[in-house]
DNA sequence: TTGTATGCGTTATCAC
DNA sequence: GTGATAACGCATACAA
């Protein structure tokens, strides 16, 4: 492999006759340089195509310009929205991204935490796993002197920058939405209680419930139906119910919401008629089912991009611990025609 | 910020009354170490919680476990499951996964390589972007002697290891399954054919109709349609032919069929009876729309691991240009109710 | 088997 | 404003 010998800042002094530190100095915009030596220095630069060596610089500085991303899956529409949210806005300061995927499991979370602090990345990004009660690895980030940001999933408990959807209202929202299209036994599919976000959906859907003066039935509560079979497990169960309700509001995900359909098809259940479907995530599937789903947006490529900014604006070259704050970006109930009872 | 100074190999040679050089062979496991003050070595470096400074060792090493991915887009299906494959992968080795998008710009691209090479990464892995008809950039990188490894979306005339699906083979195919199914006047939505995907996918179009003595019909075949948008426009412009045809085969994407099938149904034309619409992705939403589409499924995590394996087993360590090879992945013919017409 | 010395390429701290 | 020198932490050629 021809590995041809890169320039360094030695070639460059050597060239002009002076040192190291003055070519460093200048290329690093100095203002203890002379301009004239400045400019020779830059043209030479571009003239030898000379590349900065970031592993050396990184190095020195103990600073990597790279953000370290943790996702429950790579590979689910919500996280690779986000994803995309952060690369574009971090590509343009010229920074990298790393990214690693908890699948879900806490172990493999304390991997990746582990594996980006080894690689001295200067803030992690991270959306917590399901798994993830005790958080005393993203404690240990910041004991590191490691900026944090976390996002959608968060640790409640831990003091740290935060970008999340507010949930509980969009969830009241869309449980409004429900009640006031004439739907009176309103169904919960909840997902697991130990994440933030289940639980704030899980408030909202009572204080919707209460603001209605409705009341809330414990037999149309059903923990952990979080994906499309447990979401169809769970419609089966409540549409065999003597008195079954007339919707069902599946606020973990759009999948979960699919499954409810799939069983009321199943069933030759009229959706909406007989039955209100809403779903949560915005899939983009939700809008070709028939009928099409009602859902929440959650604006995930901005998410990236506010969490990218928030990094630039409250972290970046910051050597202090930055005060904690709650970004809550408002979601969006998208109204479609699996609960469009009224016309 | 409270930034605890973090051990060093001196420190455990301070320790131990040994000399840095000692620890470091012991800590690579380097044979030219007595086994017991190795076992010493390791035994304080996990006491004193040595974490190794991969800055340092990188820079002394010019390595950096790392591979670089370059996709089109991140959020897209195909890209963010090809990519959840190579993490899953890669992780397992120690590697890290540092993720550009190219937003289907040559400019992008071009910046996100440089970017990659500057960060020094063993392995470049790239789909290339529709822009990049000239591919300088890429030889390029094997000339300053890094490793690549296109897959997707390749350049054909540079020699590198290659991941690929059989598009020729996949889309001969779905065309041949249309044709015994009895359709006879069969569309062709296709991309640019700059890229060799969208080639090869025409070829297998072509292949197809000869192998059953079918013409050519050049006002069946649409350039250029392969977005939802170009899709439905192209269904347009070919229902309203004279003589339409009975069957559309979108080479391009799901989302390009969608688009198709948006169109049929405005117009009210029966699918499949009257027309016949067959995509490329296996999108999760195909399954999910009425009827169901016919698909590829290009198995594209497994994709992602494939490509992860190939890096390991051909690359690794190993400072020769490789023989170029290519691996192709025989994509799967998902037939649904789009395509059945015959029962 | 171990210690010594040196370099990877930068940047920072001194002097001058 | 510029130069000399040290240091970031690790790994290796060479000597012992």
């Amino acid at each position: 492999m021809k590995t041809k010998k890169r320039i360094t800042i030695y070639d460059i002094a050597e060239k002009l006759n002076i040192t190291a530190s003055s070519v460093s100095r200048a290329l690093n915009n100095s203002n203890h340089v002379n301009e004239a030596t400045k400019n020779l220095v830059l043209k030479t630069a571009a003239e030898l195509n000379y590349k900065r060596n970031v592993l050396a610089s990184n190095l020195r500085m103990g600073k990597t310009k790279t953000i370290g991303v943790v996702v429950p899956r790579i590979n689910q529409n919500f996280f690779s929205n986000v994803i995309a949210g952060i690369e574009d806005a971090t590509y343009q300061k010229g920074y990298n991204l790393i990214i690693c995927q908890s699948n879900e499991s806490r172990d493999k979370e304390i991997k990746c935490i582990n594996t980006l602090m080894n690689q001295h990345v200067d803030c992690i990004v991270i959306s917590v796993s399901v798994e993830s009660d005790d958080h005393s690895h993203l404690k240990n980030v910041l004991d590191q002197g490691v900026q944090l940001i976390q996002f959608d999933r968060v640790a409640d408990e831990l003091e740290t920058l935060k970008v999340i959807n507010d949930n509980e209202q969009a969830s009241m929202e869309a449980v409004t939405h429900l009640i006031e299209q004439g739907y009176k036994r309103i169904a919960l599919l909840e997902g697991p209680q130990n994440l933030n976000i289940f639980r704030q959906r899980k408030t909202g859907y009572l204080k919707a419930l209460k603001n209605f003066n409705l009341p809330v039935i414990s037999e149309l509560v059903i923990e952990n139906a979080w994906t499309k079979e447990l979401g169809a497990a769970a419609t089966r169960k409540l549409l065999s119910l003597p008195e079954p309700p007339d919707a069902i509001f599946a606020s973990t995900s759009d999948f979960s919401a699919l499954g409810v359909l799939d069983v009321a098809h199943a069933m030759h259940i009229k959706v909406p008629s007989e039955l209100g479907i809403l779903g949560y995530a915005n899939e983009p599937f939700t809008e070709l089912t028939t009928p099409s789903i009602t859902t929440i947006d959650q604006f995930s490529v901005n998410m990236g991009k506010t969490i990218a900014n928030l990094y630039f604006e409250e972290m970046e070259n910051k050597e202090v611990v930055v005060t904690p704050k709650v970004i809550s970006i408002k979601p969006e109930l998208i109204i479609r025609a699996s609960t469009r009872k009224k016309r």
